[in-house]
DNA sequence: TTCTCATATTGACAAAAGTTGATTTGAGGA
DNA sequence: TCCTCAAATCAACTTTTGTCAATATGAGAA
């Protein structure tokens, strides 16, 4: 079983890579298919597609099949549980108000 | 020059590893001197050296200097801008007409 | 069915990140 | 000054991450 650290970890990992920052950038103005981020972002299809499978993985991306194409788009739930997350980790614990940490 | 998108990755890169999360949650409970954490999180001490080092620099991590020891607590200052980075990569820009993707 | 095209997956490789043990630095005390 | 000790740095190594080219998958069209 995996400890919580590197499940947490895992949602981050969405936001520490440049071009993954670089689709986020992209899918702010709307939900996109993956032929056109690979334009936007001057990248291989195959580097696209890993990319892809972490940012949806950890929830912030979602993908919505249309035929043989794939949009992604931000996804406001997995956004907002990072949010909640991040600001778990770092807030004292005599400040906090409530945790969603390993379902403690 | 760096890109802003390389800059953003480091903040985030606080939060991706398994050893640092256990950091900053040992921290939510109060400053912490290098060697309580060495002892907290079972690790060597060239190791939380260099995790410390990614933790300040990221901002999210503040060090005092107190004779021959460091002393480390979470930032709020630091955190507040990581929530706030975190809030605008997720947050769509205002609704446009829908775009043209893939002949649609 | 077969063809085409968008995307996923694989394997080889390169680059970056993390660990470990040894050494160095630097501040306080003798 | 010299000694001690906490922390930083270094060098060697292992592990993980990311890229590229080739191949596989799977859905729509023919």
């Amino acid at each position: 079983m995996e400890s919580c650290y590197i499940q947490n970890a895992k949602v981050f990992k969405a936001f520490c890579d440049e071009n993954r920052l670089k689709v986020l950038e992209s899918l702010r103005s709307g939900e996109k298919c993956a032929c056109v981020l690979i334009e936007d972002l001057a990248i291989g299809q195959s580097a696209l597609s890993y990319h892809m499978k972490i940012l949806v993985e950890s929830g912030v991306v979602s993908a919505r099949q249309e035929g043989k194409w794939t949009h992604y788009s931000i996804s406001p739930a997995g956004s907002a549980r990072a949010m909640e997350l991040l600001r778990e980790i770092t807030t004292p614990l005599e400040a906090q108000e409530d945790s969603i940490c390993c379902g403690r």
